[in-house]
RNA sequence: GGCUCCUUGGUCAAGUGGUUAAGACACCGCCCUUUCACGGCGGCUACAGGGGUUCGAAUCCCCUAGGAGUCACCA
């Protein structure tokens, strides 16, 4: 049997990272078993769809590196894979049932429900249709149906035993029938809802394995119920675990969570995204890969088994992504950092003839993301106010006398260099250090301190200062000598 | 509230009756070093609680607690 998974969200806006997580781990399942990977698109609720919401989904897939086999924008043979373009594959199906009694027309209004709901909360009950439309005889509701009256189709539940199916995770689960609800299967205006939908096209789509989160988990027996009506084989069941805010909270858009896209602009990179969220809910075979974390898209489809998937709701924490941010960002090339990194160097630094080269060599193991690096490297365009405290550091054996002489000692000897590398900055300055008896630290820290302003930065001294240029280098050591002299 | 599912350190997690209960991130030390970062070494912290079953339980059963999901003409 060839495998065929589907990924089907709705097109309300943004792909979070739950989503992105189920559609990669429905994709890798996919790949690893030599299968067929399919995007659908589940927009039976008009109300609730976003414009321009179909095309983001595209373009997510895209950028996540999830290459869909068949898909709305791809074709295949199973289409069309846009549920609003199939509206009328589904009535058939559903009189069908009505026919063989697996559900019935309701003619109820809104109003009229509501209102049953609200005297049922009254009598501190729990509201479940009542099945008061199944009590009309079939032709008079077949003339309905023709006159024009306004019906939904709901799936006629039994009131007795227990509906059930295998989950390839959490093994059998099964809910009493007496608690399950006729829920609608289609709707006032025709289309089905997703507890219809996803039946009719799993099965004419040939999906043989239904990967999607436990939200459906306790509605999976109402659809097996349905698979048996119409005499279709259910596919294998594998319900995902939520990728949670916190302990309590799923991650969410409306809590200011950030999607995919957000990642993405903040700086993180899409591999380390991927790996991060990969392991986050799922655990390779460690008998194969021991304690292996790092993983190409291909690795993944290679390890990807479903015995590593957990149970339980996973926390997304961003510490561990930066972590592993930072490891990508470390292990790119060079090249392919000044890429990325040009259009954040060119927020601060922009116009400013900086060598970008040089930078990115200073900058490339130091990037955790790249949304923080215009702030790391501001001070090469302004030298920021500082306090003279900073110049005394212990461990270089440095105090505001020490760093004073320093300075004056190193004012000259830089303004004699002709040619401002790096490497002569560096030649300049250890030598002065050797020359008067002094540790490297306490002419190399002072001078940092003097061109940067900051007891930390990317870089060392000599960098910094040919980053800055002759003049400026200059300029920043003379003011640092001010400073040390009128606080002296 | 009913139903369903879940519960190993702060987080991700390994573990499927016998382990000194891995590893990673984070955090804290120390080393390296012209700062920071990297790297190296070391440390801290966990089987939700209570009952069983068993020679032996994180692993099996029951109860309690906590959490999640669901109970729409949303998906």
């Amino acid at each position: 049997m060839t495998v065929r998974t589907r990924f089907a969200p709705s097109p309300t806006g943004y792909l979070h990272l739950g989503g992105l997580r189920s559609a990669l781990y429905t994709y890798l399942f996919a790949k690893k078993n030599g299968g067929t990977f399919i995007l659908r698109i589940e927009d039976t609720d008009q109300e609730r769809e976003v414009p321009g919401a179909v095309e983001l989904i595209y373009k997510s897939m895209r950028q996540a590196g999830l290459f869909y086999d068949e898909g709305p924008d791809v074709g295949g043979e199973y289409g069309p894979y846009i549920q609003t373009q199939r509206r009328d594959t589904y009535l058939p199906y559903a009189m069908q049932l009505v026919e063989s009694g697996a559900a019935y027309p309701c003619f109820c209004t809104k109003e009229e429900l509501q209102q049953r709901r609200d005297e049922a909360t009254a009598r501190g009950e729990q509201w479940k249709y009542d099945k008061h439309c199944l009590n009309i005889p079939k032709e008079e509701a077949l003339r309905r149906m023709q006159s024009g009256e306004p019906f939904v189709i709901r799936q006629n539940v039994p009131t007795t035993g227990v509906a059930s199916f295998e989950d390839a995770i959490y093994g059998h689960v099964e809910a009493p029938c007496d608690t399950l609800d006729d829920n609608v299967l289609i709707k006032q205006d025709g289309l089905p809802t997703y507890n219809f939908a996803n039946v009719i096209d799993d099965h004419l789509m040939g999906i043989t394995h239904v990967m999607r989160g436990t939200e459906y988990l306790s509605s999976t027996p109402k659809y097996n119920l349905l698979y048996e009506a119409l005499g279709w084989t259910p596919p294998v069941y594998i319900h995902m675990s939520p990728v949670m805010k916190d302990s309590s909270r799923k991650l969410s858009k409306r809590y200011g969570d950030p999607s995919f896209e957000d990642l993405l602009s903040q700086g993180y990179v899409r591999d380390a995204i991927i790996n991060f969220i990969a392991l986050l809910g799922w655990c390779p075979d460690v008998k194969k890969y021991g304690e292996k974390e790092f993983f190409t898209m291909d690795e993944l489809i290679e390890a990807f088994d479903l015995s590593g998937l957990s149970k339980c709701p996973a926390i997304f924490n961003t510490e561990k992504l930066l972590w592993f941010n930072h490891e990508y960002i470390s292990r790119m090339p060079l090249d392919e950092y000044q890429k990325m990194a040009t259009p954040w160097f060119d927020k601060v630094l922009a116009g400013k003839n900086m060598d970008y080269t040089m930078l990115s060599t200073l900058m490339h193991t130091r990037t955790e993301i790249f949304s923080k690096v215009p702030e790391m490297i501001a001070f090469l365009a302004e030298l920021p106010e500082y306090d003279i405290d900073i110049y005394t550091h212990k461990k270089m054996k440095t105090d505001a006398a020490i760093s004073l002489k320093a300075l004056e000692l190193a004012l000259p000897a830089l303004e004699a260099i002709e040619d401002f590398t790096e490497e002569n900055v560096k030649a300049v300055l250890m030598d002065l250090a050797a020359k008067n008896e002094m540790k490297n630290g306490q002419i190399m820290w002072p001078v940092r301190i003097a061109i940067s302003g900051l007891a930390s930065t990317p870089g060392g001294a000599t960098e910094i200062a040919y980053l800055l240029g002759k003049d400026e280098t200059l300029r920043r050591i003379r003011l640092g000598m001010d400073k040390l002299q009128s606080n002296g």
